[in-house]
DNA sequence: CAGGATTTGTGCGTATGTATA
DNA sequence: ATATACATACGCACAAATCCT
């Protein structure tokens, strides 16, 4: 069975119902199918990508399945090492501190950018996104929860103006929404909510510096989890700074 | 003739002298070729590429050209239109600015980083890399200077040891070498080598609050840079392949 | 607004290069 | 050291979409 949509099928009188919203390629179909094996944690980190394998899965040539294969690696979520093979990348530790790290200084500069630029229109989609956040965790899957997350934050990167930042964060994203599968960073967070709400409410107050001080202290307890996790083979007998 | 080199030669004998440092793949040599094109000016901003004309001036496959522009795409140098075509990227003013904007936020950011990791190496290379780029541009031609100038900002993102920034910087270097290229921002910049020399010098300074400063000095000229020359000059036509 | 030219997108067979068990 | 599995690369053919006259 394929997973790909085919276009043009020419048996007599083929229902066009298939066609809705085709424009894009099969290749960026089979990426965004890939994308989400490996981001939903279906594909576990190290997992080797075979081209004739997949082809036959998807229903499509091997060339698509390279292409497809190529832009994920791009976009950091596959390795390639020279005909040795296609790999989910699988993050360490100190990989995922340094991408929450170098996640507080976008962020900051995004907030910085847009903060004298917040008016009605902001402030609605924002809290819709919370909303849906909130809604998320109690009704959802951990896998819609992280998706929720990342669309929430994902807003003031699309609002900030920037769109260099926003092609950049896009990048990064990848790597976030992989840390949270890893580390089940969401689940074990003790206080999710409360500390979801406490960034809300603060990005839309009236103090900046309060703001960038207060995505330090989220993004650190992203941190935290990911430190517990990796060493949650032996339990911390004191626990780490802060 | 064929840029690409090539690695199983059957005739009887031949010589074995071109196989050294052969391990990378066609695909990426191809990548680079284009990319020092696209860098260099010599492909202009719109220019499309048309992936029958490079398969037969590279002396490649089809398959491998597309493989080599898809690569480029994904870093931000060439966009696509879906059957209709690659082209070179063109940047707008409001682009490149966004990119020296965002450009500040990185290397404020790897600074803090690097501050207190300074030592005899960190000095020792990153005056290796000002004298290069004084001596460029001196003795060599604008794309050297440009190379220069690149090779000497990108040890911050080097050394800092935040590797998914450094990754981030490679991204954004490939447009920030562009806007260079569009901009002409270091030949017109009224004072380069005196600015590039007062950065240098703070780099090795005391004060990391007063280096946070001087990148933001720093940048404005290369954005000042760009507006004078988007209000200078009148928008160039797009060309086809030569 | 045809319709043909151009170019990209896709599929397949095959040969060769490379890593690894 | 050999075998094998796989990636890489090539060439061709055709479908599909865009562009242009």
């Amino acid at each position: 069975m394929s997973v790909i949509q085919k276009k043009g099928v020419k048996t007599a009188h083929a229902l066009p119902k298939f066609d809705v919203a085709l424009s894009r390629t099969r290749r960026a179909q089979v990426a965004d199918t890939l994308r989400n094996f490996v981001l939903s944690g279906q594909l576990a980190p190290g997992t080797q990508l075979v081209e004739a394998k997949l082809a036959s899965r998807f229903g499509v040539s091997r060339g698509s399945i390279r292409e497809a294969i190529w832009e994920l690696i791009d976009q950091g979520l596959l390795i390639n090492r020279p005909y040795a093979g296609t790999f989910v990348i699988s993050l360490d530790e100190k990989t995922m501190i340094e991408v929450f790290s170098l996640r507080g200084a976008l962020e900051r500069y995004a907030f910085t950018l847009l903060w004298p630029k917040r008016d009605g229109v902001f402030r609605e989609e924002f809290t819709a996104r919370h909303k849906a956040l909130v809604n998320a965790t109690r009704t959802q899957t951990r896998f819609d929860v992280i998706k929720a997350e990342m669309r929430f934050h994902s807003y003031s990167y699309e609002f900030c103006g920037n769109r260099v930042l926003l092609e950049v964060w896009e990048q990064l994203s990848q790597k976030v929404h992989l840390s949270f599968v890893i580390s089940q960073a969401i689940v074990r967070g003790t206080d999710f909510l409360g500390e979801s709400e406490r960034y809300y409410t603060t990005a839309l107050g009236d103090d900046l510096a309060e703001m960038l001080v207060e995505i330090d202290r989220h993004l650190e307890l992203g941190m935290l989890a990911v430190r517990r996790f990796a060493h949650n083979a032996s339990p911390p007998a004191s626990k780490t700074t802060e």
